[in-house]
DNA sequence: TGATTATGACTGACTAGTCAGTCATATATT
DNA sequence: AATATATGACTGACTAGTCAGTCATAATCA
């Protein structure tokens, strides 16, 4: 009855496609083909996964669907994953990181607390607000609760790192009298709360009110720095 | 085989209890015994579903849950609800009118303009932040994307007047000398950031760091008026 | 070098379970 | 009794996770 073994007519497309093209990239490792494609095809399930879990959120995302924007059948994706939780997760943690890493290195040690400041904001403003990490931020907010390890990596390497850099800053600004504010050390939250509302406005009201995201930054830094210091 | 009638030992204690109790209330409706207890039952069945909505995001919550916690079976939902989805739209209503009708309310046109976004924190910080209302606020943060017509209505109902009410209260700070940013009158998003900061922190890092959003709310009043009026 | 065997990445049909929504039946109200 | 409400067992659509089988590639052999 259930005799339908249709193990027939696999389409070896991609298959050969593959192997064509992708022989023996020696270029950064020892790899066999093998081990590159593997890579390349987890990075393939990551980005499909994230643009699902954005697009839906982690309950309502299907795995068929991932498979299917990554180009993969769905078993593959456990061969990367244990299941969709540790997916989630580990997904997070990929795409967080660098993203960190590109922020806190604070390039330039060159002039005023300010400039330092701007340069940060700047940085976020293009890494960050209205992309799809923006996007991430918002789906890290709605599904903390439910990923307590989400939350807590998010807090300790993205927020706790944050708060201490800004602090810092705030820190010297207060030192060098550009700074009025002193209890704003205690708050770091209060200098990067814009930049927050930001993220969130560009995916949830956009489309009613466009914001200036980099003219709002810059109105809030004349608040906390005075007026324009005209560089 | 499946004859488990198990019809018997219904607990009738609830509905006891409201039929006593609620007989009659005759203020504002015809309401027969019925309707009140119809409405009571639409209330429960609001506070149930807002709970769970809360905990688990919409996709994950179960209606039988829902009707469990409520005290009511799953099909008395679809007696006031057309299916999961429009109850969910309809409850973001119910419960957020009477929120920003209460907020809106700015009742005392007295004293200075510090004093009145103070009072206004201050209402703020009791009726929302830490609060079931702050959790929902999270939530449409987090189901907006997936809600349009949410995301619309709380665009709508809560954002535009608040930015608007804010907005005014900026322009009339900057008449009276009380604000030096003039440009803030632009971005009143800068005026509440913190306060949904607050919202979000408490609902994601309260455990890792307790915040005072109190004093965080003042330190930035602090910013935008300069130091303390001293009453 | 060319042939043979071993490996393990990959597949997708399948299983077991879940849950929104329905409706025949039971209960309460008039 | 007739009507309005409420119930919860049931159904069918849907999906996370599994696993026996396939096949390109790698390793070994002749």
């Amino acid at each position: 009855m259930t005799d339908k073994p249709t193990k027939v007519a696999r389409p070896p497309a991609a298959r050969a496609l593959a192997k064509g093209a992708a022989s023996q990239t020696r270029d950064e490792a020892p790899a066999s083909n093998r081990a590159t494609r593997a890579a390349e095809r987890r990075a393939a399930i990551v980005d499909a996964a994230m643009e699902e879990f954005i697009a839906r959120g982690f309950a309502a995302t299907r795995l068929d669907d991932i498979a299917k924007r990554a180009g993969v059948a769905k078993g593959t994706i456990y061969l990367h994953f244990n299941d969709k939780e540790s997916m989630f997760e580990e997904l997070v943690r990929t795409v967080i990181v660098p993203v960190v890493t590109r922020l806190t290195t604070l390039p330039p040690p060159t002039g005023s607390v300010r400039d330092l400041v701007e340069a940060f904001a700047s940085n976020f403003l293009k890494e960050v607000i209205g992309t799809r990490r923006g996007d991430l931020v918002r789906l890290i907010v709605a599904e903390g609760p439910r990923f307590p390890s989400v939350a807590d990596f998010y807090y300790r390497e993205v927020v706790s790192r944050g708060m201490a850099g800004m602090r810092a800053l705030i820190e010297l600004g207060i030192a060098r009298g550009e700074i009025r504010e002193k209890d704003l050390a205690r708050y770091p939250q209060i200098l990067i709360a814009p930049a927050m509302i930001a993220v969130i406005w560009q995916s949830l009201f956009a489309r009613h009110a466009p914001l200036d995201a980099q003219d709002m930054l810059r109105v809030h830094l004349d608040l906390i720095f005075g007026e324009r210091s005209t560089t």
